[in-house]
DNA sequence: CCGAATTTTCAACAAATCTTCAGTTTTTTT
DNA sequence: AAAAAAACTGAAGATTTGTTGAAAATTCGG
């Protein structure tokens, strides 16, 4: 799963295999990892190293996982993903009373945690992820989606690479050679008329008569005004 | 709570406050929510609805709560937990007798309804637990089996690796080269065809045509939505 | 090794999208 | 006011992409 990261992740466990394991699998991921290996020092962690997701483990000496979780939510921004022993069933209720976000049972494969970890992330920090609000404009790239006041538009590829070039660059006058340069690439053979269609279509998909989002600089190019 | 879903829940009662209450309440949990306010309607919204667990007011004009409980479990699998006044000690008696699951007097907390859910849930469908649940589908890794609504999907070991990567991987946008890569593996050979001629015969088993689980991204890839 | 199930390839088809083009309108220049 | 330049527009044709049925190749249990 590539995507630019940046994400940090604590990982909380007694056992030592466990937390190397996870450590080496996520930081070859792309995340940056922090370890701890009892409740208190977890705690003490997550205080200072602000991940954006804690796994935890129910069982661990002292105070165990579900202790750890409350404290944490309480005081942190986080998702919390526990990691529960499949004889341990009722775990699962209590856990999930407590706050915990998600659970993986073990054993369990390191692509379902992944899994796992991306939802949390995608659900808990929506705005760190490809979702970028501009205006009445949402750009959901992971999705490939843009909604407009809420809606989401009907957007061929095309459509939708060149809004999201607009839109994220609105403000800015943008000739039809650099649109054609970065929307269509910088091979791209044909005539310019060709933003001209496109534009057109996307004033049609956003109903641009009164409101006028997409202007035309005559001589120029076009500008994105919100 | 994101990876509970999948688990349905009806709510009867006559004051609006009260359902108003517990259907915000149990969908920020997670839950799909339905609700009915009195007895006829219910077992209507239940014969559709399917919900695996019932939360039923006793006092209710007409076909009052213990009416209802006994018309359901004549007819449905579900877990019916009872809201019963805290006067109406008695009913407690009653109901047992007519096959509640259980009981919260109000008035209650939230906390303490949401335990009982779960552990209803827990209870009547102990198969559902201890897996993924992620919207109407149930993986389990462990024995290679997706349950969709329910129902045992029989599918190949492809379909089967096809479908677990799309559901963990719901709401996000994923070409054929990428899972071609994680479902088939990055040494995989051949044409990028063999992705659409699985997710055909997804659609088929998923008798996708209405709900659209699968929705093709053009251009992009496909994307899972529940 | 055989037969059934599964995987993979292939080609025809359908549909969405892209691109071109020419005629029209709008704006600017002379 | 006429001419020129730039942008707009609708539609036709070309191209790309996805869907589908079926055949060929492969795998696997017995």
């Amino acid at each position: 799963m590539q995507q630019l990261q940046g994400f940090k992740i604590l990982v909380v466990d007694d056992e030592p295999h466990i937390v190397q394991f996870l450590e080496f699998g996520l930081e070859n991921e792309g995340f940056e990892v922090r370890t701890a290996f009892d409740g208190m020092s977890a705690i003490a962690a997550a205080k200072e190293f602000q991940p954006h997701v804690v796994i935890l483990d129910v069982m661990m000496p002292g105070m165990d996982g579900f202790e750890v979780c409350k404290m944490l939510k309480k005081t942190e921004n986080v998702a919390v993903i526990m990691l529960t022993a499949k004889d341990e069933v009722d775990d699962r209720v209590k856990g999930l009373t407590l706050g915990a976000d998600d659970y993986v049972i073990k054993p369990f494969s390191f692509e379902e945690l992944l899994a796992r970890i991306y939802a949390r992330i995608r659900n808990q920090f929506p705005n760190l992820f490809g979702e970028v609000v501009v205006g009445p404009f949402q750009i959901d790239d992971r999705r490939k989606e843009i909604k407009f006041d809420g809606r989401v538009l009907e957007l061929s590829p095309t459509e939708y690479g060149l809004l999201h070039f607009l839109v994220l660059n609105h403000g800015l006058v943008l000739s039809k050679a650099v649109i054609l340069d970065k929307v269509w690439g910088y091979d791209f053979g044909g005539d310019e008329n060709i933003v001209e269609v496109y534009i057109r279509s996307l004033r049609d998909k956003l109903q641009d008569k009164d409101r006028q989002f997409i202007k035309t600089v005559r001589g120029a190019g076009y500008r994105v005004d919100l």
